[in-house]
DNA sequence: TATTGTTATACTCTATAACTATA
DNA sequence: TATAGTTATAGAGTATAACAATA
């Protein structure tokens, strides 16, 4: 729509449809936004404090405690106290919580592929391989942070 | 920091790291982000009344009142009713406000170059043209939308 | 009766500040 | 005193519904 299409408007265009399309896969499974990306901090690295998780997925701090809370509710992590200090809580996957990570990553992929299908496979190679440049050149402070908005 | 990134995981982080990069550019113009993308509609198509405007930039007619306001007030804009329909409003850029859309973008263009500078040229150009495709691709229903959120 | 623009209300999400328990 | 986790309060942003003017 814009003469010359800014990088804000292709991205965040961009971004909504995959988030669009990301919603109702997690939500099959139970999850929001933010609960996938809990799941996804911690399948990647070891069990951490919840204050690491805070800052490594971008949640502040109090309102990762109402995902925690659904997320060992609904049997997918644990929070267990840090036998070295006991004002940690340590949070890990549980084996039902990789199960349904395994599977939101599957049916993710499967919507990349969908998205990207446009693409020739070459164009394919050199767009995904850009976003990771571009992504790691980036200052370490900005982290995750997909959202769940709604467009008015 | 996913094992393998996900598309969006990458675009969220590059959308913000855009938009951390246009909100002092847009701040200094004394604009927002939602007075950005109404002033990009105006410059890109002829006067519309409010609701289209709502439509071409996915803002609820309800809240986009409140820029139109301010814009107005800053005399970026002007709003005339409609001869041909007085319940319309006639929403169109002032002089002034163009000038100021102008000198938003040229900043805006030079920030993108320089978050594509880790990039060779070659590789630029099928990054920008797949976006554009991508974006073309798209079902028509997800309008436009930069949101300024604040990650925890 | 339907529609444009507007205002008002309720609701959600977010930011900030307290509180507790450990250290 | 400082920190991890938690809870509570205030504020911003959003959706929804109602309203006045015009068709």
């Amino acid at each position: 729509m814009p003469e010359r299409p800014e990088l804000g408007f292709l991205l965040n265009r961009l971004l909504h449809a995959v988030i669009d399309g990301e919603l109702p896969i997690l939500q099959r499974h139970g999850l929001n936004m933010w609960d996938y990306v809990v799941l996804t901090a911690l399948g990647d690295g070891a069990a951490p404090t919840q204050a690491e998780l805070s800052a490594a997925t971008g949640r502040d701090k109090t309102r990762l405690i109402g995902n925690l809370d659904r997320l060992a509710e609904a049997g997918l992590i644990r929070r267990e106290p840090d036998p070295q200090d006991r004002r940690n809580r340590i949070v890990a996957l549980t084996g039902k919580g990789s199960t349904v990570l395994r599977k939101c990553r599957r049916d993710i992929a499967q919507l990349e592929g969908e998205l990207l299908s446009g693409l020739t496979a070459s164009d394919r190679r050199v767009f995904e391989r850009s976003l990771v440049r571009l992504e790691a050149s980036l200052p370490e402070s900005r982290r995750s942070l997909p959202t769940s908005r709604r467009s008015g």
